[in-house]
DNA sequence: TCCGAACCCTTGGATGTCCTAGTATATTGC
DNA sequence: GCAATATACTAGGACATCCAAGGGTTCGGA
Protein backbone atom coordinates (compact mmCIF):
# COMPACT_ATOMS: atom_id res chain seq x y z
CA UNK A 1 0.00 0.00 0.00
CA UNK A 2 1.30 3.36 -0.71
CA UNK A 3 0.60 6.23 1.69
CA UNK A 4 -2.27 8.18 0.47
CA UNK A 5 -2.11 12.05 -0.78
CA UNK A 6 -2.96 14.87 1.25
CA UNK A 7 -5.25 16.41 -1.53
CA UNK A 8 -6.58 14.64 -4.51
CA UNK A 9 -4.40 14.87 -7.14
CA UNK A 10 -7.26 15.21 -9.93
CA UNK A 11 -9.09 17.99 -7.92
CA UNK A 12 -5.39 19.80 -8.16
CA UNK A 13 -5.23 18.93 -12.35
CA UNK A 14 -8.65 20.45 -12.25
CA UNK A 15 -7.89 23.63 -10.41
CA UNK A 16 -4.80 24.13 -12.69
CA UNK A 17 -6.85 23.68 -15.81
CA UNK A 18 -8.86 26.34 -14.74
CA UNK A 19 -6.48 28.65 -13.84
CA UNK A 20 -4.99 28.42 -17.48
CA UNK A 21 -7.55 29.70 -19.14
CA UNK A 22 -9.28 25.97 -19.44
CA UNK A 23 -12.11 26.05 -17.29
CA UNK A 24 -14.45 24.85 -19.76
CA UNK A 25 -13.01 21.59 -20.71
CA UNK A 26 -11.89 21.26 -17.11
CA UNK A 27 -14.30 19.19 -15.88
CA UNK A 28 -14.28 16.32 -18.82
CA UNK A 29 -10.52 16.66 -18.30
CA UNK A 30 -10.88 15.47 -14.56
CA UNK A 31 -13.72 13.42 -14.85
CA UNK A 32 -11.90 11.34 -17.69
CA UNK A 33 -8.64 11.40 -15.45
CA UNK A 34 -10.76 9.73 -13.01
CA UNK A 35 -12.31 7.29 -15.02
CA UNK A 36 -8.44 6.17 -15.69
CA UNK A 37 -7.30 6.09 -12.16
CA UNK A 38 -10.74 4.48 -10.73
CA UNK A 39 -10.05 1.63 -13.79
CA UNK A 40 -6.75 1.15 -12.39
CA UNK A 41 -7.29 0.62 -8.63
CA UNK A 42 -10.60 -1.94 -9.82
CA UNK A 43 -8.07 -3.73 -12.21
CA UNK A 44 -5.74 -3.79 -9.45
CA UNK A 45 -8.19 -5.69 -7.26
CA UNK A 46 -9.70 -8.09 -9.46
CA UNK A 47 -6.11 -9.34 -10.28
CA UNK A 48 -5.55 -9.67 -7.01
CA UNK A 49 -8.76 -11.81 -6.13
CA UNK A 50 -8.09 -13.70 -9.36
CA UNK A 51 -4.54 -14.57 -8.76
CA UNK A 52 -4.95 -17.83 -6.41
CA UNK A 53 -6.78 -19.14 -9.65
CA UNK A 54 -3.63 -18.48 -12.01
CA UNK A 55 -6.15 -16.23 -14.24
CA UNK A 56 -6.22 -12.45 -15.23
CA UNK A 57 -8.66 -10.48 -16.13
CA UNK A 58 -8.25 -10.69 -19.47
CA UNK A 59 -8.72 -14.25 -19.42
CA UNK A 60 -11.39 -14.07 -17.02
CA UNK A 61 -13.51 -12.17 -18.97
CA UNK A 62 -12.91 -14.84 -21.63
CA UNK A 63 -13.73 -17.57 -19.02
CA UNK A 64 -16.81 -16.26 -18.02
CA UNK A 65 -18.24 -15.30 -21.92
CA UNK A 66 -17.60 -18.85 -22.90
CA UNK A 67 -19.27 -20.16 -19.33
CA UNK A 68 -22.55 -18.28 -20.72
CA UNK A 69 -22.61 -18.90 -24.39
CA UNK A 70 -25.49 -21.98 -25.10
CA UNK A 71 -23.20 -24.15 -27.22
CA UNK A 72 -20.27 -23.42 -24.76
CA UNK A 73 -18.13 -22.94 -27.63
CA UNK A 74 -17.64 -19.58 -29.58
CA UNK A 75 -15.95 -18.49 -32.47
CA UNK A 76 -12.34 -16.51 -31.80
CA UNK A 77 -13.88 -13.42 -33.62
CA UNK A 78 -17.39 -13.82 -31.74
CA UNK A 79 -15.55 -13.66 -28.23
CA UNK A 80 -13.35 -10.57 -29.66
CA UNK A 81 -15.87 -8.97 -31.00
CA UNK A 82 -18.13 -9.08 -27.64
CA UNK A 83 -15.28 -8.92 -24.93
CA UNK A 84 -14.04 -5.20 -27.15
CA UNK A 85 -10.88 -6.17 -27.70
CA UNK A 86 -8.58 -6.78 -30.66
CA UNK A 87 -8.45 -9.82 -32.12
CA UNK A 88 -4.66 -10.34 -31.06
CA UNK A 89 -5.59 -10.11 -27.43
CA UNK A 90 -7.35 -12.77 -27.58
CA UNK A 91 -5.74 -14.75 -29.78
CA UNK A 92 -2.93 -14.17 -26.57
CA UNK A 93 -5.45 -15.09 -24.14
CA UNK A 94 -6.56 -18.45 -25.74
CA UNK A 95 -2.44 -19.25 -25.75
CA UNK A 96 -2.29 -18.86 -22.23
CA UNK A 97 -5.83 -20.56 -21.08
CA UNK A 98 -5.10 -23.46 -23.56
CA UNK A 99 -1.86 -23.92 -22.07
CA UNK A 100 -3.21 -24.32 -18.43
CA UNK A 101 -5.86 -26.94 -19.65
CA UNK A 102 -8.41 -24.24 -19.06
CA UNK A 103 -9.64 -23.99 -22.80
CA UNK A 104 -9.32 -26.13 -25.71
CA UNK A 105 -9.42 -24.69 -29.53
CA UNK A 106 -11.10 -26.78 -32.28
CA UNK A 107 -11.30 -25.79 -36.04
CA UNK A 108 -15.02 -24.46 -37.11
CA UNK A 109 -17.59 -27.55 -38.68
CA UNK A 110 -18.15 -25.55 -41.85
CA UNK A 111 -15.71 -22.26 -41.96
CA UNK A 112 -11.83 -23.47 -42.26
CA UNK A 113 -10.77 -19.84 -41.22
CA UNK A 114 -12.88 -20.02 -37.97
CA UNK A 115 -11.36 -21.61 -34.83
CA UNK A 116 -13.95 -22.24 -32.02
CA UNK A 117 -13.14 -21.87 -28.61
CA UNK A 118 -14.54 -23.96 -25.76
CA UNK A 119 -14.17 -24.74 -22.15
CA UNK A 120 -12.74 -27.67 -20.60
CA UNK A 121 -14.49 -29.60 -17.63
CA UNK A 122 -11.51 -27.87 -15.55
CA UNK A 123 -11.91 -23.80 -17.59
CA UNK A 124 -16.09 -24.60 -16.28
CA UNK A 125 -14.64 -25.65 -12.79
CA UNK A 126 -12.08 -22.45 -12.10
CA UNK A 127 -14.56 -20.11 -14.01
CA UNK A 128 -17.31 -20.89 -11.68
CA UNK A 129 -14.85 -20.04 -8.48
CA UNK A 130 -13.22 -17.42 -9.90
CA UNK A 131 -17.22 -15.98 -10.34
CA UNK A 132 -17.55 -16.43 -6.63
CA UNK A 133 -14.64 -15.18 -5.25
CA UNK A 134 -14.87 -11.98 -7.43
CA UNK A 135 -18.58 -11.60 -6.41
CA UNK A 136 -17.66 -11.32 -2.69
CA UNK A 137 -14.29 -10.04 -2.61
CA UNK A 138 -14.60 -7.49 -5.94
CA UNK A 139 -17.81 -6.59 -6.61
CA UNK A 140 -19.67 -6.89 -3.13
CA UNK A 141 -17.39 -4.93 -1.41
CA UNK A 142 -16.84 -2.14 -4.32
CA UNK A 143 -17.76 0.59 -2.41
CA UNK A 144 -20.46 2.43 -4.52
CA UNK A 145 -23.32 3.26 -3.16
CA UNK A 146 -26.79 1.61 -5.03
CA UNK A 147 -27.70 5.05 -6.11
CA UNK A 148 -24.12 5.74 -7.46
CA UNK A 149 -24.03 2.41 -8.98
CA UNK A 150 -27.13 2.94 -11.03
CA UNK A 151 -25.71 6.41 -11.90
CA UNK A 152 -22.69 4.92 -13.23
CA UNK A 153 -24.55 1.96 -15.57
CA UNK A 154 -26.85 4.63 -17.28
CA UNK A 155 -24.20 7.50 -17.81
CA UNK A 156 -21.29 5.34 -18.81
CA UNK A 157 -23.61 3.28 -21.29
CA UNK A 158 -24.91 6.40 -22.39
CA UNK A 159 -21.04 6.75 -23.25
CA UNK A 160 -20.10 3.59 -24.49
CA UNK A 161 -23.59 4.03 -27.11
CA UNK A 162 -22.55 7.52 -28.57
CA UNK A 163 -18.80 6.10 -28.65
CA UNK A 164 -19.97 3.30 -31.37
CA UNK A 165 -20.24 -0.10 -29.02
CA UNK A 166 -23.55 -0.98 -29.65
CA UNK A 167 -26.53 0.05 -31.39
CA UNK A 168 -29.42 -1.24 -28.72
CA UNK B 1 -13.74 1.65 -36.58
CA UNK B 2 -15.29 -1.96 -35.47
CA UNK B 3 -18.67 -2.37 -36.10
CA UNK B 4 -21.34 -2.01 -33.60
CA UNK B 5 -22.61 -4.84 -31.24
CA UNK B 6 -26.54 -5.35 -31.95
CA UNK B 7 -26.81 -5.25 -27.74
CA UNK B 8 -24.92 -3.86 -24.99
CA UNK B 9 -22.79 -6.69 -23.92
CA UNK B 10 -22.52 -5.43 -20.37
CA UNK B 11 -25.98 -5.20 -20.29
CA UNK B 12 -26.53 -8.75 -20.68
CA UNK B 13 -23.45 -9.72 -18.33
CA UNK B 14 -25.87 -7.63 -16.04
CA UNK B 15 -28.55 -9.66 -16.90
CA UNK B 16 -26.45 -13.21 -17.20
CA UNK B 17 -25.58 -11.99 -13.42
CA UNK B 18 -29.02 -12.02 -12.38
CA UNK B 19 -29.91 -14.80 -13.98
CA UNK B 20 -27.40 -16.99 -11.78
CA UNK B 21 -28.48 -16.13 -8.51
CA UNK B 22 -25.80 -13.59 -7.94
CA UNK B 23 -28.39 -10.25 -8.50
CA UNK B 24 -26.86 -8.54 -5.02
CA UNK B 25 -23.61 -8.34 -7.26
CA UNK B 26 -25.07 -8.15 -10.66
CA UNK B 27 -25.16 -3.84 -10.58
CA UNK B 28 -21.68 -3.12 -9.55
CA UNK B 29 -20.13 -5.62 -11.66
CA UNK B 30 -21.82 -3.70 -14.83
CA UNK B 31 -20.57 -1.04 -13.37
CA UNK B 32 -17.22 -1.85 -12.73
CA UNK B 33 -17.66 -3.88 -16.21
CA UNK B 34 -18.27 -0.51 -17.64
CA UNK B 35 -15.71 1.52 -16.31
CA UNK B 36 -13.09 -0.90 -17.67
CA UNK B 37 -14.67 -0.54 -21.45
CA UNK B 38 -14.90 3.23 -20.98
CA UNK B 39 -11.32 3.77 -20.16
CA UNK B 40 -10.25 1.74 -23.12
CA UNK B 41 -12.23 3.83 -25.00
CA UNK B 42 -11.05 7.11 -23.98
CA UNK B 43 -7.52 5.57 -24.00
CA UNK B 44 -7.48 5.49 -27.29
CA UNK B 45 -8.96 9.06 -28.41
CA UNK B 46 -5.86 10.27 -26.07
CA UNK B 47 -3.40 8.55 -27.61
CA UNK B 48 -5.04 8.91 -30.60
CA UNK B 49 -4.97 12.74 -30.54
CA UNK B 50 -1.46 12.39 -28.84
CA UNK B 51 0.45 10.44 -31.63
CA UNK B 52 1.39 13.47 -33.78
CA UNK B 53 3.32 14.47 -30.81
CA UNK B 54 4.89 11.00 -30.21
CA UNK B 55 3.48 11.41 -27.03
CA UNK B 56 1.76 8.58 -25.03
CA UNK B 57 -0.64 9.68 -22.54
CA UNK B 58 1.48 8.36 -19.59
CA UNK B 59 4.46 10.33 -21.23
CA UNK B 60 1.69 13.07 -21.47
CA UNK B 61 0.39 13.14 -18.17
CA UNK B 62 4.47 13.44 -16.92
CA UNK B 63 4.71 16.61 -18.89
CA UNK B 64 1.92 17.93 -17.72
CA UNK B 65 2.50 17.50 -14.20
CA UNK B 66 6.04 19.05 -14.48
CA UNK B 67 4.35 22.22 -16.55
CA UNK B 68 2.30 22.75 -13.49
CA UNK B 69 5.24 22.28 -11.14
CA UNK B 70 6.49 25.61 -9.97
CA UNK B 71 9.96 25.09 -9.77
CA UNK B 72 9.67 23.40 -13.06
CA UNK B 73 11.42 19.79 -11.55
CA UNK B 74 10.37 17.20 -9.44
CA UNK B 75 11.75 13.90 -7.48
CA UNK B 76 10.95 10.85 -9.49
CA UNK B 77 9.67 10.00 -6.04
CA UNK B 78 7.57 12.88 -6.17
CA UNK B 79 6.40 11.82 -9.86
CA UNK B 80 5.72 9.01 -9.08
CA UNK B 81 3.05 9.67 -5.88
CA UNK B 82 1.02 12.19 -7.60
CA UNK B 83 0.87 10.31 -10.73
CA UNK B 84 -0.50 7.47 -9.02
CA UNK B 85 2.06 4.55 -10.78
CA UNK B 86 4.35 2.62 -9.61
CA UNK B 87 8.04 3.97 -9.61
CA UNK B 88 9.37 2.17 -12.88
CA UNK B 89 6.61 3.26 -14.74
CA UNK B 90 7.62 7.13 -14.27
CA UNK B 91 11.62 5.88 -15.18
CA UNK B 92 10.20 4.06 -18.28
CA UNK B 93 8.57 6.99 -19.17
CA UNK B 94 11.25 9.50 -18.19
CA UNK B 95 13.76 7.19 -19.93
CA UNK B 96 11.80 7.52 -23.50
CA UNK B 97 11.13 11.48 -22.51
CA UNK B 98 14.95 12.21 -22.24
CA UNK B 99 15.48 10.15 -25.59
CA UNK B 100 13.25 12.72 -27.21
CA UNK B 101 15.05 15.21 -25.25
CA UNK B 102 11.63 16.35 -23.75
CA UNK B 103 12.71 16.04 -20.03
CA UNK B 104 16.42 15.81 -18.35
CA UNK B 105 17.35 14.03 -15.64
CA UNK B 106 20.15 15.73 -12.58
CA UNK B 107 20.78 15.09 -9.50
CA UNK B 108 19.48 16.41 -6.29
CA UNK B 109 21.29 18.77 -4.08
CA UNK B 110 21.17 17.29 -1.23
CA UNK B 111 19.69 14.31 -1.22
CA UNK B 112 22.14 12.00 -3.30
CA UNK B 113 19.50 8.98 -3.44
CA UNK B 114 16.98 10.91 -5.28
CA UNK B 115 16.93 12.16 -9.06
CA UNK B 116 15.18 15.31 -10.32
CA UNK B 117 13.36 15.54 -13.77
CA UNK B 118 12.71 18.81 -15.72
CA UNK B 119 11.36 19.98 -18.45
CA UNK B 120 13.59 20.92 -21.51
CA UNK B 121 12.74 23.90 -23.60
CA UNK B 122 11.22 21.71 -26.05
CA UNK B 123 9.56 19.61 -23.45
CA UNK B 124 7.59 22.55 -22.44
CA UNK B 125 6.75 23.92 -25.83
CA UNK B 126 5.44 20.10 -26.97
CA UNK B 127 3.60 20.21 -23.75
CA UNK B 128 1.28 23.01 -24.51
CA UNK B 129 0.84 21.94 -28.08
CA UNK B 130 -0.59 18.70 -26.53
CA UNK B 131 -2.33 19.95 -23.99
CA UNK B 132 -4.13 22.28 -26.45
CA UNK B 133 -4.96 19.29 -29.05
CA UNK B 134 -6.11 17.38 -26.23
CA UNK B 135 -8.79 19.48 -24.42
CA UNK B 136 -9.94 20.54 -28.36
CA UNK B 137 -9.92 17.14 -29.44
CA UNK B 138 -10.69 14.63 -26.59
CA UNK B 139 -11.74 16.89 -23.62
CA UNK B 140 -14.31 19.62 -25.21
CA UNK B 141 -16.10 16.34 -26.84
CA UNK B 142 -15.95 13.89 -24.29
CA UNK B 143 -19.59 12.98 -24.80
CA UNK B 144 -20.70 13.68 -21.30
CA UNK B 145 -23.55 15.93 -20.14
CA UNK B 146 -22.48 18.41 -17.81
CA UNK B 147 -24.37 17.20 -15.02
CA UNK B 148 -22.99 13.68 -15.64
CA UNK B 149 -19.34 15.25 -15.42
CA UNK B 150 -20.55 16.56 -11.90
CA UNK B 151 -21.83 13.20 -10.70
CA UNK B 152 -19.02 11.35 -12.23
CA UNK B 153 -16.59 13.62 -10.44
CA UNK B 154 -17.97 13.02 -7.05
CA UNK B 155 -19.25 9.33 -7.85
CA UNK B 156 -15.45 8.44 -8.52
CA UNK B 157 -14.05 11.08 -5.83
CA UNK B 158 -15.65 9.70 -3.35
CA UNK B 159 -14.52 5.94 -4.74
CA UNK B 160 -10.70 7.43 -4.47
CA UNK B 161 -10.60 8.56 -1.50
CA UNK B 162 -12.33 5.70 -0.37
CA UNK B 163 -9.71 3.92 -1.42
CA UNK B 164 -6.83 5.60 0.03
CA UNK B 165 -5.66 7.88 -2.76
CA UNK B 166 -5.88 10.86 -0.60
CA UNK B 167 -7.38 11.58 2.75
CA UNK B 168 -8.25 15.56 1.43
C1' DT C 1 30.58 6.62 15.69
C1' DC C 2 28.63 2.98 13.26
C1' DC C 3 25.61 -0.55 11.55
C1' DG C 4 21.05 -1.79 10.36
C1' DA C 5 16.75 -0.04 8.60
C1' DA C 6 14.54 2.89 5.37
C1' DC C 7 14.37 5.08 1.05
C1' DC C 8 15.34 5.95 -4.10
C1' DC C 9 16.01 4.49 -8.59
C1' DT C 10 16.97 0.96 -12.09
C1' DT C 11 17.11 -3.61 -14.23
C1' DG C 12 14.85 -7.80 -15.71
C1' DG C 13 10.72 -10.49 -16.28
C1' DA C 14 5.70 -11.39 -16.96
C1' DT C 15 1.27 -9.75 -19.00
C1' DG C 16 -1.92 -7.11 -21.56
C1' DT C 17 -3.12 -3.99 -25.48
C1' DC C 18 -2.68 -2.41 -29.98
C1' DC C 19 -0.82 -2.20 -34.84
C1' DT C 20 1.07 -4.11 -39.08
C1' DA C 21 1.80 -7.79 -41.96
C1' DG C 22 1.36 -12.50 -43.56
C1' DT C 23 -1.07 -16.99 -44.43
C1' DA C 24 -5.17 -19.57 -45.20
C1' DT C 25 -10.00 -19.98 -46.35
C1' DA C 26 -14.59 -17.97 -48.23
C1' DT C 27 -17.24 -15.28 -50.93
C1' DT C 28 -18.24 -12.43 -54.84
C1' DG C 29 -18.38 -10.90 -59.44
C1' DC C 30 -17.30 -11.30 -64.21
C1' DG D 1 -14.90 -21.44 -63.13
C1' DC D 2 -11.46 -18.31 -61.72
C1' DA D 3 -9.54 -14.12 -60.16
C1' DA D 4 -10.21 -10.34 -56.89
C1' DT D 5 -11.87 -9.09 -52.53
C1' DA D 6 -13.10 -10.00 -47.82
C1' DT D 7 -12.61 -12.46 -43.52
C1' DA D 8 -10.15 -15.18 -39.70
C1' DC D 9 -6.31 -16.09 -37.09
C1' DT D 10 -1.45 -15.63 -35.87
C1' DA D 11 3.44 -13.81 -35.63
C1' DG D 12 6.37 -10.02 -34.41
C1' DG D 13 7.09 -5.48 -32.45
C1' DA D 14 6.17 -1.28 -29.59
C1' DC D 15 4.46 0.34 -25.04
C1' DA D 16 2.58 0.39 -20.53
C1' DT D 17 1.94 -1.68 -15.90
C1' DC D 18 3.27 -4.29 -12.10
C1' DC D 19 6.41 -7.18 -9.13
C1' DA D 20 10.88 -8.80 -7.36
C1' DA D 21 15.49 -7.89 -6.65
C1' DG D 22 19.81 -5.26 -6.54
C1' DG D 23 22.99 -1.30 -5.65
C1' DG D 24 23.67 3.23 -3.72
C1' DT D 25 22.48 6.89 -0.14
C1' DT D 26 20.62 8.60 4.13
C1' DC D 27 18.83 8.33 8.67
C1' DG D 28 18.47 6.85 13.40
C1' DG D 29 19.29 4.39 17.64
C1' DA D 30 22.73 1.90 20.49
Amino acid sequence: MIAPLPRDPIADAQRNWEEHGWADVAAPMAAITAIMRTQQILLARIEGALKPFGLTFARYELLALLSFARSGALPMNKASALLQVHPTSVTNAVDRLESAGLVARSPHPTDGRTTLIELTAEGRTVAKSATAVLNTEVFGQSGFAQEDLDQLIRILGSFRRNAGDFTD
